[in-house]
Formats: structure tokens, C-alpha cells, sequence
DNA sequence: TCCATATTTCCACGGTTTTGGAAATATCGA
DNA sequence: TCGATATTTCCAAAACCGTGGAAATATGGA
């Protein structure tokens, strides 16, 4: 994939998570692991009507950053980590460009713990 | 700061990157280090007019993407690293909460080259 | 087959964002 | 002080996005 390409879909990826409620369903997703949560699920506890949670989570995944999974009557939604990877690495590789240095000082900070 | 206001942040951070223009501004200030462009240079290299890009140089500063420094009569923009660094610390925390492993996994593959 | 449940798609209104020419502002040099 | 240059701010038109009720679709159970 181009550098021009990979700049098309990052701003579908930013433009997804640039809303209220689209990055707070991602980070729920995120926080509920492999587990992930059904649509009806989602849309309670963001406090949203169904119609409007399910174009959020559309948007979501046609970004890449979701998936979904019928289980029967029900869709189960989980985020999607490679995606999310993705957008980082995408990020990541511009800032090394022009200032290594500081982006060894970014990566050491980045901790992966949630007392940050 | 808490998480709420954080996201609130957050979200004006990626609607700022969320943008085909802005978001190549931005990687074109952070490819040129810390000596930044001026507007001028910055609108005609992405081939748009003074204005717009004005408009969109302040969308990023606004979100503490990019800083200004007026050089006499021109007005200098640079990446601002600490903004970077701390969307990339929220998303990476919220990574991190459901899945540790994955995080790790995550931070590994992020390479401070340009080969990547 | 028929009903109940979970979810999505349709549709259209209202709001926000993007855009760029023209006018305003800032700075410098003569 | 005046003119040239760099940039921003003003404004209004066009394009885009978010929203949610109602209708459509999918599934399972009786």
C-alpha cells in the first residue's frame, strides 16, 4: 500500500474516531477485549437510540476498526487491533521522519498501563 | 486532566488530523522538524490558497498539533510534539485496558524508521 | 406459518465544516 | 509616510455529517 493510499484511508480512521460517541463505542470496545459487546448493548449504555448506534458503528467499521459477527439474532461487535495498529504505525512513521530522536522519547513514554 | 475531559480533546485532535489537507500538512511539518515552514510555503506546497490553508493551519493549532512563531512578516508553523504525543498516550491507554498483550504487541512493531 | 426480537436501512431535516475571493492587519524598507 | 509583501479575518455559498422515527430485514421459537 502507497504512502497515498494509506493517507486516504487514515483520514477515514481519524474521521471515524473524531466523534463523541464513535470514540467512546471504540474504547469500549477496546476495554471489553475479545469479548466485545452486542449492538443493542452498545447503544444503552452510550445512551444513543439504535438507528443512530448503528450508523456509528458503521462508520467504525467500514473504517477498519470495528468488526462485526452475527450470533444469531443478535451482531457482536469487537474492535478491530490491527486496524487501530494501522492508524499508530501510520502516525508513528511520519513523526520518525523528520526527528528520530524524539520519537524514540515518544515510544519510551508510551506506557501500557492505565495509571497514565 | 480526567479521561472526559481528555476525550473531549482527544476528539478535537483527530477531527483536526481528520482531513486530507490537514492531516498532510501536519506529517509535512513533522517530516520537517524543527525547522517547521512558513504559511506561504506550506499552502503552495499543498496547492491551495492562502486563505483556506490559513483556516486550516489554525484548525491544527487550535488542537495543539502545530505552533506559530511570527518572523518578521512571515509566520512560521511547526509540528508540536507534545500534542502528538499525548493523542498517541490517550489512544494507547485505551488500548492498554483491555488488552495488555496486545499493547505490547502494538508497541513492539512500532518502528522509529522509515522503512517501515 | 406467524409473532417477537435484534438490528439495519431509508429518508429528510438541521447543523456544521470547508472553501476562497475580497478586505483588513502586520511588518519591513525606502 | 507610502508601497510592497505575508498573512489573517470576513463572509456567504456549497458540500458534508449526524440524527432518529418508521419501515424493512433477519432470525428463532411456537
Amino acid at each position: 500500500m502507497n504512502d497515498l493510499n494509506s493517507q486516504v484511508w487514515a483520514v477515514d480512521a481519524l474521521s471515524a474516531l473524531a466523534h463523541e460517541t464513535r470514540l467512546s463505542v471504540f474504547r469500549m470496545l477496546i476495554q471489553a477485549g475479545p469479548e466485545g459487546h452486542v449492538a443493542g448493548a452498545i447503544a444503552e449504555r452510550a445512551g444513543v437510540p439504535q438507528s443512530t448506534m448503528s450508523h456509528h458503528l458503521s462508520t467504525l467499521e467500514r473504517a477498519g476498526l470495528v468488526q462485526s459477527e452475527r450470533e444469531s439474532r443478535l451482531i457482536r461487535y469487537r474492535a478491530n487491533y490491527a486496524g487501530m495498529q494501522r492508524l499508530l504505525t501510520f502516525l508513528m512513521q511520519d513523526c520518525c521522519q523528520g526527528a528520530p530522536e524524539m520519537c524514540s522519547d515518544l515510544i519510551a513514554k508510551i506506557r501500557c498501563d492505565t495509571s497514565a
